[in-house]
DNA sequence: TGGAAATTATTAATATATTAATAAATTGCT
DNA sequence: AGCAATTTATTAATATATTAATAATTTCCA
């Protein structure tokens, strides 16, 4: 039986906890949250996703992502709207600022990565991506089931869509 | 420039989210929470340790901690106890039943760590290891110094001190 | 067709995270 | 000795996490 501080998942807290000030440290120069800048990252590359999918998308749960939405949308950088097909469905799209943000935060975020990356080799790179996609495949085959793993994800190709709802 | 998906943090993240569900229902079915467990499985082993050095061992913030530590001492699973020789330094001490809980729900937890360790070879297990701690020393050279890294630790060699205070 | 079951977003309640500020005590140094 | 700087625990304010419940729809199927 291993140190505590040697199992996995203190292991995986501990590089994030290593690894992630630097880059909170970089959103919070734009006004961004960690949690912000993951809708706004997903945003810039699927406008209009649906508040589920969107979840899924960032690993934050619905009942949070509503009051990240909440603040998003309070700082003008995203908006809601009902979907008119499926009224269940609210999408979140970028506003003109929110979008505007791209070009300003993410060569900054970017940079970050680049030198998070050049900490290890290659090989190592990918050696430690692959043996967490296994454990990810085969927690998922387990039935395990993560609270927020990528599921239906009723996607965005319905690019206009009507309504103007939202909260 | 990689998939976000992909970038290290969302690999981190995306990887506990995979495991950690598991653990937190044996915790739960326990009446913890994760972080509550965290003080207790370090407290086993270190009984009376002081706040600030448990804060730093198990990567939950002091102010986060203040109030985990309330919930146990409610439920009455933890003491505080100030020090005596440095009145700033307050210690958190098992009771009889946070002791006995270990006995209770350890195995559980060790079983799930087995199950889990199970699911990529020794060698992919001894890899991730070592290119987690490959990051975690270089970030640190690096003068990122992450918000809760392992510091001066102000050991527990104290172990009787006198004062019966706490909140 | 029509109602049970499933889906989506949200609210509610409680616990934790994050950053800044503060009070009390101790250290360091002149 | 005496005071500035440091250290430890805590409070405060806001944001997020977690689990359960709920309202509004939509889907499914007898």
């Amino acid at each position: 039986m291993q140190r505590f501080e040697q199992s996995l998942p203190m292991m995986l807290y501990r590089t994030l906890d290593a690894v992630m000030p630097r880059f909170r440290a970089i959103f919070a120069r734009h006004g961004l949250t960690e949690q912000q800048w993951r809708v706004l990252r997903t945003l810039w590359e699927r406008d209009g996703l649906p508040l589920l999918a969107l979840s899924r998308a960032i690993l934050v749960s619905a009942p949070s992502l509503v009051g990240v939405i909440d603040r998003l949308q309070r700082d003008g950088l995203v908006r809601r709207r009902r979907s008119d097909r499926d009224r269940r469905i609210v999408r979140v799209w970028l506003t003109g600022r929110g979008r505007g943000l791209e070009a300003v935060a993410r060569p900054d975020v970017e940079a970050a990565y680049a030198a998070l990356e050049s900490l290890v080799s290659e090989s190592e790179w990918r050696a430690l991506q692959s043996i967490m996609e296994k454990i990810l495949s085969r927690t998922k085959l387990a039935g395990d089931r993560p609270r927020l793993g990528p599921g239906s994800e009723t996607e965005a190709k319905e690019m206009q869509d009507g309504s103007q709802d939202g909260r």
